[in-house]
RNA sequence: GCCCGCAUCGUCUAACGGUUAGGACAUCACCCUUUCAAGGUGGAAACCAGGGUUCGAUUCCCUGUGCGGGUACCA
């Protein structure tokens, strides 16, 4: 859909846990939330949500900085980069969240508990036995003078929220209203006996204290809302707008997690997929551009892009898609940028790569394929295919010698210098020998190649140079007429 | 158990009550072609079911079904 007005710009943030490598769902959450920014020309926050000290990963963290520099989903303010709201690290912001939580309690909006695991989990099973939902029983409610004297006597304590009676309600930018009954709510905890925060009272502060305008995050974020609406109010501030997109299902129609084998992102780039690319991919799971072309500039998808545009349902990876759209990606490049990035893949010379680029850019689907490509000019000696059939079907071994004889020849007279010219005074020996150009050139990929397909064996000729191509037809000569057989 | 969300080709999607239900990926055929690709043309392929509302439902409402998510001192 067209954008037929401007909106406002969006302060957006992505608040990930900082517990292992970002997944494509993880990210396409992300990209969504910095495509509403850049569309708004608006500001997009990182803020790492480390409060579960129990799940603390050492360098977390980094490696969600360099995904998202690697995207080029770069934040404007957050960890590295400051801000004026700085801390964007919630440990670091620990104090913080216990002065808000004494202002609920102060309010009457919650309350201390010092419920064991054991009568916690005794009485969900007793909820469920019955048919009710799960929700703290608030037995603690009526102990508060006398949990206080425990705390001040240096025992812990969690604060949980008291959940207010009535209905929540909320008009979700990507899925219209939503309405919980209060009743199902449970008084969740808000902070730990650790003195952590945990996310429902550390995203409300947080959000509100860093002027968030528009929450984007997953749908499974929808049954908790209605907590954070409470605190919203209870705090007495604006709550901010929320849109809760669809999450990112693996071929097994789950949601995306690790333990389903997700792929962390930075893997596609060791297996030679474009940044470009990937935002392509996934900017298309949940959206999609108006018009019928969809592989789409990185500019072009933040042109075109509108939070309210994405839709509600889940969507399937495909990676096949990607691939496709990693090929477009590859092809719309420049010889001189796609030389660049494969000098930078293969540590070689992008000037030496420069005049193979247009050998490889139309065969290529990832960076990886041009190494495969390449490895057989590259290489000192040419590698053969264990299953390679040569001379290959439908040609005889005489045909196969004398096509190797002629382009011996002509290398000997002409070198390798003119691709054209070598191809056409070769494609007349293949008419007189009453061949099919497609068969009888096989017989020349093979013998420069060790296998039968492989980059324009002519151009890559040209690359080889006379000596080593001369070398290499002789090689293939000797497979035709192996001196055993001489003797 | 309880709550919530979702539902168009195999997959990603378009459609904002009236269309031969469109596109992309994948797939099949053909063309082009020095191999392999790329490119071109064409084919097959979808509105979950049942009730309403309406002159007319893929589209709006309800129910069912299916799938998914949540139900923690994890996020």
């Amino acid at each position: 859909m067209q954008r037929d007005h401007e909106l406002a710009p969006m302060r957006v943030r992505f608040a990930p846990s900082p517990t292992g490598a970002l997944h494509l769902g993880n990210v396409r959450t992300a990209l969504f939330s910095w495509l509403a920014a850049r569309a708004t020309g608006g500001q997009f926050i990182l803020r790492i949500e480390d409060t579960d000290q129990e799940r603390y990963v050492e360098g977390g963290d980094l490696t969600v900085f360099e995904t998202l520099r690697w995207l080029g989903l770069t934040w404007d303010e957050g960890p590295e980069v400051g801000g004026p709201h700085a801390p964007y690290v919630q440990s670091q912001r620990k104090a913080l969240y216990q002065e808000y939580g004494e202002k609920l309690v102060a309010s009457g909006h919650a309350y201390w508990c010092t419920c064991t695991p054991d009568r916690l989990e005794a009485m969900r099973l007793e909820q469920q036995r019955r048919g009710q939902p799960t929700r703290y029983d608030r037995n603690c409610l009526a102990r508060q003078e006398e949990i206080q004297a425990h705390r001040d006597a240096g025992g812990s304590a969690v604060l949980r929220l008291r959940m207010p009676e009535g209905i929540s309600t909320w008009d979700d930018v990507v899925r219209g209203t939503i309405e919980f009954s209060n009743a199902e709510i449970d008084d969740s905890v808000l902070l730990k006996s650790d003195g952590f925060p945990t996310y429902h009272l550390a995203v409300v502060v947080d959000d509100h204290l860093m002027d968030i305008t528009h929450v984007i995050r997953s749908e499974e974020w929808i049954p908790s809302t209605p907590k954070h609406l409470a605190l919203y109010k209870a705090f007495g501030w604006d709550a901010p707008a929320f849109a809760h997109v669809p999450i990112v299902l693996g071929p097994d129609k789950k949601k995306l997690s690790k333990r389903h084998g997700a792929k962390r992102l930075l893997d596609y780039r060791s297996d030679g997929y474009l940044p470009s690319a990937l935002i392509n991919a996934m900017a298309l799971l949940g959206w999609s551009p108006p018009g019928d072309e969809d592989v789409l500039s990185v500019d072009n998808i933040v042109k075109h892009f509108d939070i309210h545009d994405v839709h509600a349902s889940p969507a399937v990876f495909d990676p096949q898609r990607l691939d496709s759209i990693n090929a477009h990606h590859i092809r719309l490049l420049s010889h001189e940028e796609l030389a660049d990035i494969l000098g930078i893949w293969l540590t070689r010379d992008p000037a030496s790569l420069l005049p193979l680029v247009p050998l490889l850019q139309e065969r290529i689907t990832t960076l990886a394929d041009a190494a495969t490509l390449l490895e057989p000019v590259f290489s000192t000696a040419v590698q053969w295919g264990t299953d390679v059939a040569f001379p290959p079907k439908n040609v005889t071994s005489e045909q196969a010698l004398t096509l190797l004889d002629a382009c011996s020849t002509d290398i000997a007279a002409h070198g390798t210098g003119d691709p054209t010219g070598l191809r056409t005074r070769l494609t007349e020996t293949v008419t007189s020998l009453g061949l099919k150009p497609r068969d009888a050139f096989r017989v020349i990929y093979c013998a420069l190649f060790g296998q039968p397909t492989g980059i324009p064996v002519f151009d890559a000729m040209a690359v080889l140079g006379s000596e080593r191509t001369a070398a290499r037809l002789a090689a293939a000569r000797e497979r035709l007429v192996p001196t055993s057989e001489q003797v």
